[in-house]
DNA sequence: CTTGTCTATGCAACAAGGTGCATAGAAGGA
DNA sequence: TCCTTCTATGCACCTTGTTGCATAGACAAG
């Protein structure tokens, strides 16, 4: 499961409550891994109960109080573990593509409409990302030298800003293709 | 649940039985899905009692008797009402950017090491899919015309041929940060 | 004649993920 | 005062996916 090593380091990096993960796995850790809030509470309450991490209560003032998690020595050793265990190259699994092969058996029109929402929706997310870029890693505000850490964040981001890339052009290609296909032959 | 559209999708191209679904789902389809053989069947089993799919019972000389399935009009129907509601754009689930933040935490070798095998995996996948491009669209062996289902794989594995080579660029541009974290300051 | 491999199908148990719903403190606006 | 929004945590249920195991026909090698 790695869902709980994200977490690992995630509360590495910084120690946070769950509500915080969350919006960290609607930010950066979302580059690569997605998780709801109700995900994030269970597998936090069973690292805690297997003595992963460290619980602390936090007063705050103008709202609700928080529940602090941080990494404990065997969270650290746990995560170092699977770090020198290899794990799989991982597999795609896009629903979109089975969409593309599907149109050859229906409307071409309907995919075409779905094609360009994705392609609206990767564009987003890639001038998300580029934002990030700069705010964090390459822009004035950003921190002069750039520590292992954060220059291991910032190539992980480079890689969520090639995978839209690539995915743009792809769709790009896809509406290509399918506009090709129509045209030819209005009239036959 | 798409994997069930993903099996009409693949039964409109061509009937067959799970064991050869089983077969494409490492091959063509597995290049933006998977499937295990148990999944596959399971869900071959409840799309025939809901009678999406027909069965026929198809005897074999030198191996085992056969299950060939084909699409039966309610599973074109629901695959074209799938076709035409929308979906949500995909996210990546990339253990291994998980691994290249936790090495701030960690032994950088051990990620050096991980990040050359996947980067070989995915280079073996290029190569694989490069061949069966050649084999199936571009190459001289592949029927002349393409007829619009045959544009449409053909776009679908354009996109797994960018996807690794997307892939394999930024794990090189992984292993090039990494030994720039490691050589400035040998004697620090 | 046994062993191994390929084809072919399947069950049982478990792990992981997603959806819907519920609760509750605090702040701000209608 | 009521309603909404944001912060914050959580349960119950259901679907999906994975792992391990089991069976069985046909063939080839030893």
């Amino acid at each position: 499961m790695a869902l709980e090593h994200a977490i690992l380091v995630s509360l590495l990096e910084k120690p946070g409550s769950g509500y915080e993960l969350a919006r960290r796995f609607d930010r950066s850790i979302g580059y690569f891994w997605t998780a709801t809030h109700q995900q994030i509470y269970r597998v936090l309450k069973r690292m805690e109960t297997d003595g992963l991490l460290a619980v602390r209560e936090v007063a705050q003032q103008g709202r609700p109080d928080k529940k602090e998690y941080s990494v404990a020595d065997p969270g650290r050793a746990a995560l170092s573990d699977w770090l020198h265990e290899p794990i799989e190259p991982e597999s795609l699994r896009h629903d979109l593509a089975v969409k593309i092969r599907g149109a050859a058996f229906d409307d071409p029109a309907a995919l075409v409409r779905e094609v360009e929402r994705h392609r609206r929706a990767h564009g987003d997310r890639l001038a998300r990302y580029l934002a990030g870029e700069q705010r964090d890693f390459t822009g004035p505000e950003a921190p002069a030298p750039l520590d292992a850490g954060q220059e291991l964040q910032h190539v992980v981001l480079r890689g969520g800003i090639a995978y839209e890339r690539m995915t743009i052009a792809w769709l790009d290609d896809v509406l290509a293709t399918v506009h090709r296909l129509a045209a030819p032959r209005p009239r036959a």
